[in-house]
DNA sequence: AAAGTGCAAGAAATCGATTTCGTCAAGCAC
DNA sequence: GTGCTTGACGAAATCGATTTCTTGCACTTT
């Protein structure tokens, strides 16, 4: 690795010079040349670190998510490393695995690092941002908010669980239940609050029991549904609000010997790959990948010294109807 | 954030004294209280670019994958990232898209962030590995080789794809096709092998166009799957060499409205909550959270300093049968 | 008691870039 | 011709840690 210093010497300029014709200053055609070749020849690359030591900032943004296992998560960081590949930027994927503990860390380490910028998916609502808030450096929430000043960008969670919820209205299900996620969680509670405004527009379809809550995972929504099936008055049909307690609830499901047909399930988020879709499932896409690409992209425009009031982008969710088209 | 000779004032000791302290050196109890509690008081974190420029490497490792949305690499990526945790090593995770020149250009920079080490699933086999070798950065290839000299981890692909064949011949098919992965790519290379000695070795099981090649995707797999089922005399049953491809294939035979019942399906690797599970599919688990996790260990050895002569850790896969239990 | 040994700890060099400051010369106005 | 602006560019400071070199003191050893 040739340094800045053996490029000067062989080109004959001082080292000042060599970093000022790769920083786009005032070097004359001449010397522009002599360096260029200097470098050719040794193979030269400015060592990031000495540059991020001097400048106090790097070309790398952190990226906090909660489980990368989850294929909604996948997307969203996928979305966020195409864009940061456009500007030149590296991504650090981190899993938090909703434990703020590990998120404190990893927020640390981002701030020591001195990354350009993160963008979170907080694990809870008392992330403390003040590390790197400190430091100036941009944060963006995504998918999930905080209580702190920054910028977001979230889909339209209530609009999300109407659309889910109306759906299998339209279907003709009138005994709709609900597999919501811990309470608090302001992204499915916002969902769940959809499906509750659905709901008690028709004061017929108002009954104990069909809000169930659990944690995020596949087994937590099976549970969930078997909690419902036990009901004296089953549903008929249920919206869940995330894409994992719904392969848990389409799995109890299936255990129980239930005929998909004649059992509305309306899922917030995408089903991996299944198959053969299930007549009456009703997924409600959420845009995961765009998530991702625009929260890079206004991470990157803070970076770049953007100093704009705080944004909140809300993405619309689109529905797909079956039969579903992979 | 405080500077080692903040602490260091702070504390009535030399900035030397303070790196001491946090690096184990021999610092008098005296002096290390002192030290210890300045650093408490002014919040010390030391900063890992000035540590980093001096030792010339980081604790931070690189993670090449052709396609972080696919779940197999995924779950190899979690294997590497709790891996390195355990270690106190960040994980930098890249996409190369099996594009050669993406590949090369995160080869680069990982030489130069001085990042610790790098684990990677080679886009092609002329990965240009030079830069980092250059730097006696070590290198760990996973789930595929290259032909330069690093450790490896791979699976045992035709013992994989043996199994993954045995089990639709004891099943009762007689008419075995497969769809490979391109041709030339170790990894699937093997584990189509394995699907030709088994079938090779029943004469009657041999029949022309039953090899499809694909590329690893589901498109490829389903357009393989369609060219199977207009042979003059198709299959009853398919090994694909990997999951996304046994998707396709699927998907093909849903829209062909074959009954999975009627047709075997070999995978070799996991599909993604297969909801309700066809009876006559046969997984062949890949323990790629495991491949992760032993690449991890194996790169961090290296960088501890082990020199031990070059090693290649062959895992075996396990076959699942239905029904799965998810 | 003089010389040798060991160790804690400060001073200063170092990693490799960026950036401020200062110099020198060319260009221009009056 | 003198004085002033402007631009190219070298010298040196800087970012914040680690590490080598040195010093000074306490303690043996003969």
């Amino acid at each position: 690795m040739a340094t800045i210093y053996e490029v000067a010497a062989l080109a004959g300029v001082s080292p000042a010079t060599v970093s000022r014709v790769f920083n786009g200053n005032t070097v004359s055609e001449e010397k522009q040349r002599l360096v260029r070749d200097a470098a050719q020849k040794l193979g030269f690359t400015p060592n990031k670190t000495a540059r991020r030591l001097r400048k106090q900032s790097s070309e790398v943004i952190c990226l906090l998510v909660p489980d990368i296992e989850n294929p909604f998560f996948t997307a969203l960081a996928r979305g966020v490393e195409d864009r940061a590949q456009e500007s030149g930027f590296s991504v650090v994927l981190c899993n938090t695995d909703d434990d703020p503990a590990k998120e404190l860390r990893y927020l640390q380490i981002a701030a020591s690092e001195h990354m350009a910028g993160v963008i979170l998916s907080p694990a809870s609502d008392e992330v403390d941002l003040g590390a790197i808030a400190s430091l100036g450096r941009p944060v963006v929430a995504v998918d999930r908010t905080t209580p702190y000043p920054v910028d977001a960008v979230k889909i339209d969670n209530r609009a999300a669980g109407i659309a889910a919820t109306t759906a299998l209205v339209e279907a003709g299900f009138r005994r709709i239940a609900c597999i919501a996620g811990p309470a608090g969680i302001e992204e499915t509670e916002d969902r769940y609050l959809g499906w509750k405004q659905v709901v008690s527009a028709r004061k017929t379809m108002v009954r104990d029991g069909y809000l169930q809550h659990a944690d995020f995972r596949v087994d937590g929504g099976r549970a969930a549904m078997n909690a419902l099936l036990n009901l004296v008055q089953p549903p008929d049909a249920v919206v869940t609000t995330n894409n994992l307690m719904a392969i848990g609830a389409l799995q109890a499901l299936h255990e129980a010997g239930i005929d998909p047909e004649d059992f509305g399930v309306a899922v917030l988020g995408e089903l991996p790959y299944l198959l053969p879709p299930p007549v009456s499932v009703v997924q409600v896409r959420l845009p995961a990948r765009h998530l991702g690409r625009t929260a890079a992209t206004m991470l990157l425009e803070r970076i770049g010294g953007d100093t704009q009031p705080l944004r909140t982008v809300v993405l619309r969710a689109e529905i797909a109807r079956p039969p579903l088209t992979l």
